[in-house]
DNA sequence: AAATAAATTTAGACAAACCTAAAAAATAAT
DNA sequence: ATTATTTTTTAGGTTTGTCTAAATTTATTT
């Protein structure tokens, strides 16, 4: 089964959404589609017909087995865009999902094959977000957001949890990055800020919005 | 000025066929992109609205200087990412064409502004045509098709103009890409056929449909 | 159990890119 | 100079993905 890049979109989406909040709604979809209910309801329909989703009027929608590997194959394409932009062209990590976004839509098996060897398979793209193997299998890691370290304990970047380019741009200023190994110095109960330290930087303070959203392993 | 797809591709093939011969007309490009007049005829007006084309109905068409540019970064695209595919990737040549066809819709200035520097900035694509550069100029060299040398005369070939993948194929099997040094030894008056001698490997022939193609200097 | 509110779906339209069939203009043939 | 042929354009429709406004169903309050 072919689909349009709207429709990889609609998937990938429902995808993310049943991940994160383990359901998805008309409207929580047609908000991150940045689009309306209404045309969320038709396209549901079209999903339905092509056996991407199951769903009754009113009563809700899920991928089905088969919509979940479909979602999964385009994860995998967006991802490893996203880590030949960034380590093979030298792209900034707050600016390749944007690109990845088309990236992603081209059709071509041979295509991901030969840039998944080219890579060298990665497991984890620019962000520490799990790359889906060919079997759309993902590597999980224990991972803990940094706001929730105690005093003196270190931990190593995994990944982003919010990735607007916003908070990107801003932990790269901060030399923040996937594999940095960051030090909670101390944290203020106030407003939840936290001092970090990281190895021959001087210490800085995080907010606890921003560091809620950095995981870590110990 | 932005373009959707399908106005990129009917730019680019307005601009091939200008160069190709001197002139397009509504039937010759709705040939070349497997449409129908009619359809050629409502994009005309479209491209005219955005000032790619000068156009009169029933009086022709042509591009204008500014669409003249747009064709050629759209062709730049094209080539780099078939460049690509080829030496980073490692794709066959008579593959690269239809996922080139996609790729060069991307929108982003700074992808292909890397992408060429990844590249190291080449001139010519893998099938030897060439790649303009950031300002749209484009390297030319003098070349005549093999079919025009004579016995004892000896070759290296440019570029191929035919670039359906079933001739470029017919090349990969004859060991025949660009920078091969090919020796015409004997030309057979009944059909224009050529035998042709490559260092270290036994002679072969080659039917004037393919020798007609294979573009070289001497 | 009604009434109200929220979520979802339907109805009807629109723009892009395509189609077929018919009309109009340009070109070629007599 | 007509007539015939070819080329191009218009007229009117279809499909995809979108929209707004109205109707329907479900969920929440009272
Ligand atoms: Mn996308
Ligand atoms: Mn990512
Ligand atoms: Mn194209
Ligand atoms: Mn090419």
């Amino acid at each position: 089964m072919t689909h349009t890049p709207t429709e990889e979109n609609y998937i990938k989406e429902i995808y993310h959404l049943q991940l994160v909040h383990g359901e998805v709604t008309t409207n929580s979809l047609a908000t991150a589609m940045k689009t309306r209910p209404a045309s969320v309801t038709d396209m549901l329909k079209k999903l339905r017909s092509k056996r991407v989703v199951h769903y009754q009027r009113y009563k809700g929608f899920s991928l089905t087995a088969s919509g979940t590997r479909t979602a999964l194959s385009i994860v995998r394409k967006h991802r490893l865009w996203e880590y030949f932009l960034v380590n093979k062209l030298g792209f900034d990590w707050h600016k390749v999902h944007e690109v990845a976004e088309e990236l992603e839509h081209v059709k071509c098996e041979e295509l991901v094959t030969r840039l998944d060897e080219y890579l060298g398979k990665p497991a984890f793209d620019p962000h520490g977000d799990p790359i889906p193997n060919h079997k759309g299998q993902l590597k999980k890691i224990r991972q803990e957001p940094i706001s929730s370290f105690l005093p003196k304990q270190t931990g190593m970047v995994q990944s982003v949890k919010n990735q607007s380019p916003e908070i990107l741009y801003l932990l790269l200023h901060f030399g923040i990055g996937i594999g940095s190994k960051l030090k909670v110095i101390r944290k203020f109960d106030f407003d939840g800020s936290i001092e970090i330290k990281i190895d021959k930087q001087p210490p800085f303070i995080l907010s606890y919005q921003v560091a809620q959203n950095i995981f870590c392993t110990k």
